[in-house]
DNA sequence: GTGGTCTAGACCACT
DNA sequence: GTGGTCTAGACCACT
């Protein structure tokens, strides 16, 4: 399921991160579904538990996903919700930002090669 | 040589501030050269001083031109320094806001999508 | 400046936190002040940085300070702000809940109870 | 039996509710006890049988009184133990609240002017 | 078994 | 010097 690269130079609790969020939006874990233990992850991807604790807080932070202790970490309910609308806030973020660039004069090329750079070293910060 | 559009819905003064930044970035005016006074340009335009003030008070906060008391206003020397690095910056943040909505999962045709539709607006605008 | 219990059932970086909000509340730091570094707070109460940094890290994601990398924490501009809102918030669900109880037949007396039962533990937690 | 006041702000479904739960709470109507059937309190109210059933429904799902189709309503057994549950987890959320205020540094006597202002509204909404 | 806190110590990048 | 990440391992409370 997981798929760590303890060698990139993103952390190894951001790549957590990103790919519970992943799962939840590709369905590959449902609302309410129970995720691995912290302790079974860490065993699984030879991490240190601490490190998947730090993703879980965050990812609980964000309110996708919620800790029973004594049990285990848990999908939100509304998971899905909070997701949609974070991509909606940062869409809307993003239409500010190209209408002060439009106003700047800069041309829309120049955006999309922007774009184009991030999304590639995006890319290759995984391999 | 300005161009201001009353009917427009973007605020006067703001015109007047685009079209100021254009002539530096395209060369119409020169580095330590003198822009038209505000009694002047507010007679040549039909347009209250007040509003002319206002434009120049901000191009002065941003570095581009200075007041010389009792002479008129006068485009700074490093003015396009100045420019050319408020389009660094705003690229850098487009950059990075690009990544983070890679994390997230959307897809660049989105992003494209949704600054084509924030350059047309901003097309409209002026008509 | 800071007094830390460790023996309390409190976490030691709960503690910090609490603390940190009331240097600001009170004025013992103002804003844009800097904060003592995760080091040297580590060394002067003798607790491990790791543990200073999630406080840190938690004071920051509240919008409270924020780390300049290389460089130290400082306390945010409007961090004062935030708090005072963050109390509206608490007050106004206080509110909405008191309601509630009021509709639910309880008594005022039980509340005042509840309140001071509440406010008790929180001294003790401390000594 | 049943005060009701068609005048006030607060729903008549509401009222109802409030009721029957202090009719339960004080004893008027025992566990098991048979409650006045939708018709019959319609008519006893001059209030519509849809807003007498909404009240019921909303009861019966609150787990206090149950239907017995043609036969009426009844108290349900443990009826007290699930008002008295409701209090303590109102009460249960009320310290936890309070306990988060105190750490937040708001004052107690700030806490007792909100709960003296909410019961104060609720009182006046019954007028 | 589960989550959660903390320490001691290594190592990295940045100024 | 500064913040930031990670490990190995101990210990606690809860189910």
């Amino acid at each position: 399921m997981f798929q760590i690269d303890v060698m990139s130079r993103i952390p190894i609790y951001e790549q957590l991160i990103e790919q519970v969020e992943k799962f939840i939006l590709t369905g590959t874990v449902s609302p309410g579904e129970q995720i691995p233990s912290v302790r079974s992850l860490s065993v699984e991807l030879s991490i240190n538990p601490v490190t998947i604790l730090k993703a879980y807080n965050e990812l609980s932070a964000r309110g996708l996903i919620h800790s029973v202790p004594g049990r285990g970490y848990f999908v939100c309910t509304d998971a899905r919700d909070v997701l949609s609308e974070n991509k909606r806030d940062l869409l809307e973020k993003l239409y500010e930002m190209a209408s002060e660039l439009a106003l700047a004069g800069i041309s829309k090329a120049e955006l999309y090669e922007v774009i184009d750079t991030a999304y590639n070293a995006d890319g290759d910060k995984r391999k």
